[in-house]
DNA sequence: CATGAATGAGTATTCATTCAT
DNA sequence: AATGAATGAATACTCATTCAT
């Protein structure tokens, strides 16, 4: 083996020595992120916002204080990655869920059924985004509050596309789409919140009946008559 | 006078004794309570929830924490005491708000306006409200939940009755006014939530525009077509 | 003894017992206070301002952090206590270190000696009386800078008069007696504080020596020269 | 060639190569040592010391926190190499401004001028200077101490050569001008320093005007009468 | 040399609640 | 029945410093 060989071999090892470093580095950072992220997660649904102090986070990712404002410039910013997650994740369920369907109030109706389930399955995440919905007045600063209703965004604007086609088909009518999605989304969010009154106020047989009857009455609201 | 006779008469004066200053007592155990209500009243609506502590309280209301702490086993249960005030206001306000209105279109757009209107001028009594509504779990003795479930279906019943009325009206149809109510309820709730998002997830012109449009999509999905 | 008197003396010994706890408690409450002085004054000495934090005065005052917070409003209030202690003790013991002297040029010098002297003796309370002097910017809120500004203003009036009563009998020439306080204490607090540099920057035999050279530079600055 | 020749000759060449190295290295060291210091300085004139961290120095200077630590001990000693800095400019501004100016006395009111703009004008750096004057114990390595009491001893150094100056020009009567220079200076940094309680204990009209009367009457103590 | 992740004690202040008197 | 002193854990956030890489 001649010397060039030997440090051509050298220096790749070495890349790949300093390489290996740096990616292992950047997979730690966002293990650590995700780490933060789950102990938040796992105390905000166990114990509410309120008690869901950075202290506490900290001590159930069994990490210091200091290494969360390390990774996170705020409590809020913590939470408001989650709120992305979850929107994100609910994002996707409803772009799968609506994919087969032909019929546009089809569509709508599996909409609202993939926000029943989704507050059901992904009852963590749907808490999380209950939770800085039904707080009173303003908790993020402005720039969290933008990325945040970009991710929401997305879920209206799919909504609103799905009542633009329905309109095209002439299934339904509806001068403005976008309003009538920001409407069918707040509903069925009421909707999902009164749940838990079933058996009190909500006097109905069983809630899926209700829910669904509600579903209807919305999306006969832009239904063409003939 | 027989020992008897001495007896009865004895144990009658006694009660009269007794009895008044049981109820002066009672007069003056209930004047305390509302000397303490009175306070955690203004606190609330001057700085908030969360900002409304026993000692603050204590402090506003002339007395000692221990006081406090006499009349009422928890904070929370100064808190309910005023859920149940809130939603009396409401269901005074609904009442008056619709009494003079004919239609019954007309009177469950102005439940819905009441509502919205209740949500910013009762803001704070509308947070407690909610706060408990949120809540996850409850912790209200059974005798407290119950009253305050009473006032809130008191709220719904008034609903129910108008699209009953307006079923008999003709003006409607809806084979289950309990059904529509909770769900009329449910939406508006919603709606009056998603407020804080006005400007980036709802984008529409004015907040009040978007309101009176679902409201009316709402009101339209049970009214009689001819 | 009959009921009459029994029921006075009764009375009288209720009094007694309850005035007895009424005072003891006035008592305790300033034995607290003054606990927690004695704690927050020698932390201050030792480790200075930045590290006199409420947590370690309450430790070292044996005492939970929540009391501090009972007995005085804020840090601050703490320390303006504090220092308006020690203005308290230099005042008097300047009145009565200038009693006994006639001449005004005399009682100025002694003024000078006391306060060298009470920062000697009382190192303690011209630690802290300096340390918020030589605090950079604001630390105090008005009301409480105030109150502390009062003290002080107490032991300039008393130069003032010094100075005046010199005007009068024809020793000094001084149209401005109260400027001229404020400048005499200024110069010697400086000259204090400048003490500690006595065998580097100030070279002089003995620091007293030179502390004596200035403050009679300073009388003779306003001596009317015959 | 022998050993010792070829070692001597190896030597040789290594130093070469090493100055070299080292030269550049020193270079490089002394920019860094440099670029934190601008840092440093720039955060302390900005937010004044408290908000002026070593994380924060870290971020402006776009190094590691690690390699603050390389280059300084400790933060104090970062901030001792600002005083330094701080009693340059004020020792140079105080050349400059007394150097066209004729008379003695006009010079040592320029001085007193100089140290009154300086603590407005430079209060951060003043702010420096005053924390590590009022701190009470030591906590400079030697060699940086003797370093900040040179730089002091020169403004003395000055103030004590007009004053003989004005000795010898006959306008002045002063045995130790020293010692005056000692004085002069203690007296107005004292009277700079209570400059915040103008308003309550200051009751002159204006700031300056009592500071120049001041001035004045330490200037008038050495003044010859003729 | 340089990095930057990690620490954990530290900050002032508030809070609901208890309990001896 | 009422008081009010006392608690101490809790809050979000910062800091100087260390150390493995």
């Amino acid at each position: 083996m001649d010397k060039a060989v030997r440090s051509r071999l050298f220096t790749s090892a070495l890349r790949v020595v300093f390489m290996g470093a740096r990616e292992r580095r950047e997979r730690d950072r966002e293990k650590r992120r995700e780490q933060i992220l789950d102990a938040a997660r796992k105390l905000l649904l166990k114990d509410g916002l309120a008690r869901t102090s950075v202290n506490r986070i900290a001590k159930k990712a069994e990490l210091s204080v200091g290494t969360i404002y390390f990774y996170f410039a705020n409590k809020e910013d913590v939470f408001a990655e989650l709120q992305r997650e979850g929107l994100g994740i609910l994002h996707r369920e409803i772009l799968s869920r609506t994919d087969g369907i032909e019929k546009p109030d089809r569509k709508l109706e599996a909409c609202a059924r993939v926000y029943l389930d989704f507050s059901e399955e992904n009852a963590d995440y749907f808490d999380v985004i209950n939770y800085f919905l039904s707080q009173p007045r303003i908790f993020f600063t402005n720039g969290v509050k933008k990325s945040i209703d970009l991710q929401g965004a997305k879920v209206l604007k799919h909504m609103e596309q799905i009542v633009a086609e329905g309109v095209r088909e002439n299934i339904f009518s509806e001068p403005r789409p976008a309003n009538f999605a920001a409407f069918f989304w707040a509903s069925i969010h009421g909707l999902v919140q009164v749940k838990k009154l079933r058996g009190t106020v909500i006097e109905s047989e069983s809630y899926i009946d209700f829910y669904l009857y509600s579903v209807n009455k919305l999306i006969d609201s832009i239904r063409r008559h003939q």
